[in-house]
DNA sequence: GGCTGATATTTGTGATCACATGGGCGTATG
DNA sequence: CATACGCCCATGTGATCACAAATATCAGCC
């Protein structure tokens, strides 16, 4: 999920299983459940990767993520106490941190960190899992992604994510959180 | 999905390897892969069963539901020609069949096959496996639901579905499909 | 020197086993 | 008669093994 790994990585059961101090038995089981949840592509004869998403996937997931974490920010919002904007920027500071320390994998970690803190407040725990599951698939990608674009900025749309929320302005904040999920993914469309 | 097993229904891996006649270590990698999908629920000490889902979380996947179907549809109708929506009047006639036949499984089994149909036409495999882990959760209840409601007409919003295909109405198969995946689901909530 | 073939190693699969733990059920007691 | 205690069996876990298939390696040949 914070692309500690790159995508087409392979991964063997006994190489996971002496990494955890476990026996294959163990490393299996995570990998058909990761498999499960689109973070692992089992090939034909059962070899283990990480995904390497074509152009039209990339697209895909992040009309999911608009979808999906639009409707979590909206049902938070109702619910966006003085608190909770406060951790936000917080996070939002190691985020621009992780930036200046051209951290990728640091990065994404405080990225994600700053969306779940806020959809948790969406008291919707189903909702939330299928949107990790879609971070889950694009782990991999995002870290190429922000490996190769050598950014300076912290981004702009958490800023106005936090703006809407202070302002409970439902249709900015669903714009502002359409933007930020669709705006990285859009430079990774080669 | 199918609703063949009883929301709360305890299962062993003993039992299903049995069951398929295989020893307990590919049933539990079945078992695993299901519950990191959300289909089945393992309890703190490892016991395999259904989830028994509460108001709450019907809700949000029905939500859930009405959220990527409707995008699936609308995805799946520059696509839609003749041929396929001959062969969704087909399914429904299926459908209008299992309900005289009181048939709850093949009922839920044609109704999903009809979406099913609808949505591969969007060509968003990520999407539609996403909304099958939904349905997946779902099935134990609402086998429960329509096992209890005894229905006697086949379903009103698939020929509205049908229509709004014919038309070319986005606007209309957006509210079709919407009130289709939602109405039975809010007869369930107690 | 490049390609084809055989061999050897790596790798996933399914089965079996020993073990610990938790649940179910019967009994005894208040 | 209800409740609490304790025992036994059922159940999941992790490890190990034999096997088959796929992949990588290397030698021989054109």
């Amino acid at each position: 999920m914070h692309g500690d790994i790159a995508p087409g990585q392979a991964l063997t059961l006994r190489g996971i299983g002496k990494e955890f101090g476990v026996s294959m038995t163990p490393a299996r089981e995570a990998v058909r459940r990761l498999a499960a949840e689109g973070a692992l592509t089992l090939s034909s004869s059962g070899r283990v990767s990480t995904p390497e998403l074509g152009n039209d996937r990339i697209e895909e997931l992040a009309a999911l993520r608009a979808l999906l974490e639009v409707e979590l920010a909206s049902r938070a919002l109702p619910r966006a106490h003085m608190a909770l904007i406060d951790r936000l920027q917080s996070i939002n500071m190691t985020v621009a941190e992780m930036v200046t320390k051209r951290d990728a994998v640091g990065y994404i970690r405080a990225n994600l960190e700053f969306h779940r803190t806020l959809y948790l407040r969406a008291q919707a725990p189903a909702m939330l899992a299928i949107a990790e599951t879609v971070w889950l698939q694009l782990g991999p990608t995002m870290r190429a992604l922000y490996g190769r674009l050598r950014r300076t900025e912290p981004p702009h749309y958490h800023k106005l994510i936090i703006a809407a929320l202070k302002a409970g302005d439902e249709p900015g904040l669903r714009l502002a959180v359409r933007s930020d999920v669709t705006q990285g993914l859009r430079l990774l469309v080669s």
